[in-house]
DNA sequence: CAAGAATTGAGAATCGATTATTATTTATCA
DNA sequence: TGATAAATAATAATCGATTCTCAATTCTTG
């Protein structure tokens, strides 16, 4: 596959997924195109340094990915497939359950 | 050091601890006893299997573990000294963004 | 198209967390 | 107390995630 295509691949990828993905939910989606795990790896590393890809934490399991400068949001993760989904909408008090002497980041 | 007394200060190390703890904070806090860090796992894996001790995961690290039956709480992630707290009062909300065919846990 | 530079796929190496192994220590109880 | 059973400390082995290595492929430029 031309480097260019998978490049798109991957972001393509990333940007249709309903939540952010692991590197190897992304790399499952991306089967049968031979793109390599390691592919996946630095392309995700490039586009965080680069700023296009933003890594996030999920509680139960490693970094994942989404595309940079989406509207603020949270995550869900279903405890039986494992699987992030993006959020809509949002709670309050958050910042006030915060310990003195620490900021929310 | 007696074992009696080596079970004990684990779990006197937990009741007392500002949150929960993983297994190598709780290690850690033991130095000096020649407590083994086997044990500590045995331990909590006991603690867990006989209902005394609950395992969670909070964002940027592993499992903790802290006494069963505390009163619903959320926890706090210093992301500088990478050590969870307690924390006192809840938010609203949260239940309400639960994508439809989920239930909250 | 050809040469050199950059990127890739495959799998080996590494890393931290957890578990297993085993010789030793502690506990139990006749 | 002495024999046997259970638990431990130290460390090796394992596990999944990530990074590294390198020969092969693709890209760039003239």
């Amino acid at each position: 596959m031309q480097r260019a295509k998978q490049q798109q691949a991957i972001f393509r990828a990333l940007d249709e997924a309903d939540g952010p993905l692991s590197a190897r939910e992304l790399w499952s989606r991306l089967s049968g195109t031979g793109v390599g795990l390691a592919t996946v790896y630095r392309a995700l590393q490039r586009g965080v340094e680069e700023g296009t890809l933003e890594s996030v934490e999920v509680l139960g399991g490693g970094v994942r990915y989404e595309p940079r400068g989406r509207e603020h949001h949270h995550h869900f993760l279903c405890s039986t497939c494992d699987h992030a989904f993006d959020l809509f909408g949002c709670v309050e008090g958050l910042e006030s359950l915060v310990p003195g002497g620490f900021r929310m980041t």
